[in-house]
DNA sequence: AAAACGATTAAACGATTGCTTAATTGATAA
DNA sequence: TTATCAATTAAGCAATCGTTTAATCGTTTT
């Protein structure tokens, strides 16, 4: 039968596995976008960041204040936020302001992380 | 007025950041839980371990056979997985199973995978 | 223009991660 | 018991990560 994976044998066969799954495990390159967003908040440290832009939009100084870090050590980490498409930001003046991307992808790791970590939106 | 986080000055003044809102902030127990849940799903390999163990249950032989991988890594991935509490196992005879485990973690994480990664669940 | 301020970038570092090979443990079969 | 098979653990390693300090960039103010 035509089997996209029909070259990998499995060493045991339980007979509990169905094909019509062998078929459908995710390409690659859907589980490296998923695990990339995933890897962003798997640092506390982005995830505080990441939570706090969800509800407000705020300058690097003050989100370095909150943070209590220095605000080279916070522009790395919302560099990297930016880069996978979590946060967004401007500048007015002197200032660049981050917030939150509104985007399916930000919204729903919004949603989980306050699901899975029982906190409660104060929005 | 009594606010938790009182002690922080933020350097710049908005005046659009609530004190309710600064209240919640997360505490960093919490957050360090849900980042460690994400953190271990960031790694692609493991997300693609868990992924396939949402939708089976399988030996290591097996695993590493869909993985293309040696069985002392995927061995290595399935015990932090374990103990991330994502997964479970049980032993027939030589053999250990595992699958994800049936929690309320385990399972939101399993739905958000499969959300943004726009995947379609085949079961 | 120069000075001041906010933010970013660069270099360097210690710590962690993911994998490999080899050795070891646990369980069944001969 | 010995042999065999499945899985885990250990040691070693290259690569990545998160932070610090110092230097640089961009904008506004004087």
């Amino acid at each position: 039968m035509a089997s996209k994976n029909k070259e990998i044998i499995l060493p045991h066969n339980h007979g509990d596995l169905k094909e019509e799954f062998f078929d459908h495990i995710p390409p690659r390159e859907d589980i490296e976008k998923v695990a990339k967003a995933m890897g962003q908040l798997g640092d506390p440290t982005r995830l505080r960041i990441f939570w706090i832009l969800c509800h407000c939009e705020e300058c690097v100084a003050d989100i370095a204040a909150m943070m209590e870090m220095s605000s080279p050590a916070v522009s790395h980490h919302l560099r990297l936020l930016k880069n996978s498409g979590l946060i967004v930001s401007r500048r007015a003046g002197k200032e660049m302001y981050y917030t939150a991307a509104q985007t399916e992808l930000a919204q729903e790791l919004h949603h989980t992380i306050e699901k899975i970590g029982h906190i409660t939106c104060p929005k």
